[in-house]
DNA sequence: GTCTATACCCGGATAGAC
DNA sequence: GTCTATCCGGGTATAGAC
């Protein structure tokens, strides 16, 4: 996707970006912002990108690319709920700066909604109907939404604190993956709030 | 802060902001759509309230004493998971539009900690840690964070959809409100969650 | 590739008439 | 209570030199 030869100062530039959008949000960001950690001017941004759209665009090619792969999955053949949560703990933690972003503004969706062939709420409609299944009426849904959300926001708990309070001897997994023991946990507990 | 006499343009302000801040966020919504959709200038909003911020604040008001209450009941007694969770349905079904706009928008969140005793991150560890109970380890902490959003997420996609499907001949409860038998659904799915 | 300088617009907010 | 008019700041983006 990226062109061949990248100047380094492009990934610094998304580095930054992505940083700054995951604490400040997208709208709270600045160029200026982006440009004063960078070091340089707006001015020198606006050669390696054309807009501050285009940043993000970049920041979301390759979640989107994952997520799309996973819906793709939907409509050829029927993954289990167990695969699905566990695709989506996947997507979670390798995304976890742009997850929040996108779903916590507005702009960031809209935006989103304008490039994409299908929008962002019939994409979730879709997760959401293939976790709950057929027939399982709107109780199976209402499940549905709640593992999804647990699925989601225990991964951004657990990888971005990375400390093992209950054993203090063991070395902590490396920051920005998520140890196994607590995968194991969450997706358990997603099904026990999937399934009655 | 209010004064003794609503004149009822007030009113409306705040409903106007409350619709568009839920639908375009904080920062996404002006104070001239504000006032284009009031019928008026933004010079006269300004009689009204004294800032933007003013508006939010007062939005925020009433979640914000509620929430409060519930964390009261954790300094003095224990309360039970199935209480607290309890009670944050009841929180997230009367300030349904509030509860996406606190957390989507950075923005948002750090006005409200600069009004705040406590910070909203502080907050949001105490009730995980009373989730959790005590000698529950970092996976009952995982296990409270996936509780945690699957309450508030499946209750907010109740309330936004009060369709029942499942049964085509029942009167839809009414929009706004939350179904006895969806609440039920939820509360035990959490629970499930976060009981190993 | 990065700079200086600047155009341009939009959003929040105020002054003062009515 | 609402208006007209306006200020001010900040934000995106561009022009053109180096």
């Amino acid at each position: 996707m990226s062109p061949a030869r990248p100047s380094g100062t492009r990934e610094r530039i998304l580095a930054i970006a992505r940083e700054q959008f995951a604490r400040k949000g997208f709208t709270g960001t600045s160029i200026a912002d982006i440009a004063g950690e960078l070091g340089t001017t707006t001015a020198a941004l606006y050669y390696h990108f054309s807009s501050k759209a285009d940043i993000l665009a970049a920041l979301l090619e390759e979640p989107m690319a994952a997520y799309t792969r996973i819906i793709r999955g939907l409509d050829s053949g029927s993954p289990s709920a167990e695969d699905l949560l566990s695709a989506f703990i996947d997507l979670a933690v390798d995304s976890r700066e742009m997850a929040t972003i996108v779903d916590r503004d507005p702009t960031v969706l809209a935006m989103i909604d304008e490039r994409l062939p299908r929008t962002s709420q019939e994409m979730t409609d879709q997760v959401i109907a293939a976790l709950a299944g057929p027939d399982s009426g709107r109780a199976g849904v209402l499940r549905a939404h709640a593992a999804f959300a647990a699925i989601k926001e225990a991964t951004l708990a657990a990888v971005a604190d990375p400390g093992r309070p209950d054993s203090p001897d063991a070395p902590g997994h490396s920051p920005g993956t998520l140890d196994p023991a607590d995968r194991a946990e969450i997706l358990a507990a997603a099904l026990r709030a999937l399934r009655p």
